[in-house]
DNA sequence: ACGATCGGGACGCCCCGTTCTT
DNA sequence: AAGAACGGGGCGTCCCGATCGT
């Protein structure tokens, strides 16, 4: 419906607003986060911020929404690679890990909806439901170790991204480098007590 | 007038103000966190706050300080409970979890550290380090599951705690319930992953 | 494709506008009326409003041409239906009431004229003119009572239409209702105070 | 408890606030009063108002509760001054008159009354059951006009008020120059209208 | 022409952390 | 240790142009 050459200019300004708002909660929370700080990160004036987004609830909400969009679409991709469901929760631990680092807009919607439940956000829910399925394939076909239960493996699983999720926002510096490579053997450790047997390359990281 | 044995007066106000700040923080974050809502919950005037703590963040400081201090007696009582190295970490995990559920100081200080780098507070340097040194004293032992780097399961450790703390964060209602005897389960089922051998009650969970 | 006998559209979203205009500001005054409530209210976009009036205070200024022009029509009307120059003023005065408890555009001219002083614009003088003409005939013509100035009385008369102004602003329900039949009996005693003799039926109520 | 010599400090500052905040409420009405003028105005900061008044209602009250009650103190006075009810609904009302020309607290207490009633403030409440016992007694008496309800002529009484207010808010110079000795005047010819007999000197005018 | 979308600043109220006086 | 005062923003709202479609 717009112009032929790319998005209109509202659909630009939109995407700005919500790429950098993304950004800045991410970084400071929503408390931390001001109208100001953000308009000046991105570039546009208060007013139209407050035209595109009514408050910054809306705001806020925006940016959880297509950071949940986000993250199901990656974790959809990863699941859908194949091999057994352990592999495939593997797969899309790891998706969800590699999303957190880098996409800021899935980081915000992790920590929005975290900190502030009045907005309704559940990014959890964009991928938990899916990593529970998987596992509990897993142990139908006994492929889990003997003495765990499904629901057990996945509170691990959320455990290891909260681990990202803490990493990511506490990286002043010194402590837990994220050292390129750990993640994966990180997971190969912790899958280790899950699976019922010793699988040496579980994963094919990307 | 209040025998001498005790407390004096200042320093009973200056604990229920660590207390119901610490409680505070650890509910709605440092930002969220006011003078005003501190003091009533205190039972105390500002005047009296400005008098004990000369700014925000040295109240927030304090906090941290006690709640770290905590954390370290308690971990090393738990550490302390003896047994193999891989039974120690064991034990000190359980024991931060406990404490992250039961005190507001330590939830507090894990928290603001976290989100205030400016405090230059560090909860985690409070257990880390020990729960290094155990796992390579482990690994010296031959202990950990050859493939299992003392680092990787380091990392594990801080991902389960930060399990915890997200847990204690987002605590509205539905998921993820933290049934009682999931967290030992959940640390069986990581050591599992950690260890040369399949132990079945590495844990003396109180 | 409207058809030319009638308004075209242009006309016809102006006078949806002024209309509604009227109700918001007799209602909330200048500063309590903002375009996006009249908007909503007249079913129009504030793209239509801006095109239609260039200001806020255009705006309000053409609400009050309107409203003096309707309220100057109707005090003419009963200037016109006859009788002596006092019982015209009577005439006058219940048309007025009258008015401005009907039509919110002569409403919100009174009170935009009167709080707006910027908006030059004077809703009294399309009446208060003719009020003192009919007074002074009636003095002339020894129908007023010895001891009463014209200009006492012309005062009296404005005390009598602010009443019905206050009513109308303060209408929240308890105190003074305007009960019908009381104005007009009002209006009688008012005059008896003015007039040279005790007149029964000066007015020819509607 | 303060000090002996006079008011405190903060007692001072509050009177300043008020006393200021009646000057621009009347003036201006309750939207178009913002702090930053007030606080110009009464020459202390933002910060001292918010401390005094936590809200604008809040000070919009505090100013019409001295504002009523300076009114209920002057109507009683002139009441008490004695005569029959007529000469006290008379002094009454040239009372409430004088009070409204001189003092911003009660101009700010009427017309904040009148036009917020989400304060829950009533100027009127505080002389109109007065002005209304006393013409019910002046009927047993049989000083009112045989054709005069008590109820009209207090609703007489109501716009003879209301006039004072209305020119007090429209002083844009020209028209109904309140010259002295009119109101007087004024509340002779109503009264006429009013009482049985022909009074020549009702009323003891200060 | 007519109208809608989009964007621009300017305050307004409120709250907060802090300091100064008592 | 309490009361009082200070000044800085934050969010939200508002009244408007500038920029497009029809």
């Amino acid at each position: 419906m717009a112009g032929q050459t790319g998005q209109s200019r509202a659909t630009r300004t939109h995407d700005r607003l919500v790429e950098n708002a993304a950004a800045q909660f991410a970084l400071r929370g929503y408390d931390g986060t001001s109208f100001a700080r953000i308009c000046e990160a991105a570039g546009v004036t208060m007013g139209a911020l407050t035209f595109h987004f009514s408050s910054k609830a809306a705001l806020a909400q925006a940016v959880c929404t297509t950071g949940i969009e986000a993250t199901r679409a990656a974790v959809g991709d990863a699941d859908q690679r194949g091999g057994t469901p352990l592999q495939s929760v593997g797969n899309v631990t790891q998706a969800l890990a590699a999303l957190l680092r880098e996409q800021s807009v899935a980081q915000a919607a992790a920590r929005l909806s975290r900190e502030q439940p009045s907005l309704q956000m559940d990014w959890r829910g964009s991928w938990l439901p899916l990593v529970r399925t998987r596992l509990r394939q897993a142990e139908a076909l006994k492929q889990l170790h003997p003495a765990t239960q499904p629901e057990s493996a996945a509170l691990l699983v959320n455990s290891l991204v909260a681990g990202v999720e803490m990493g990511l926002l506490s990286e002043h510096g010194d402590a837990l480098p994220p050292a390129p490579g750990r993640p994966v053997e990180l997971w190969q450790t912790a899958l280790r007590g899950i699976g019922a047997f010793q699988h040496e390359d579980l994963t094919h990281a990307r």
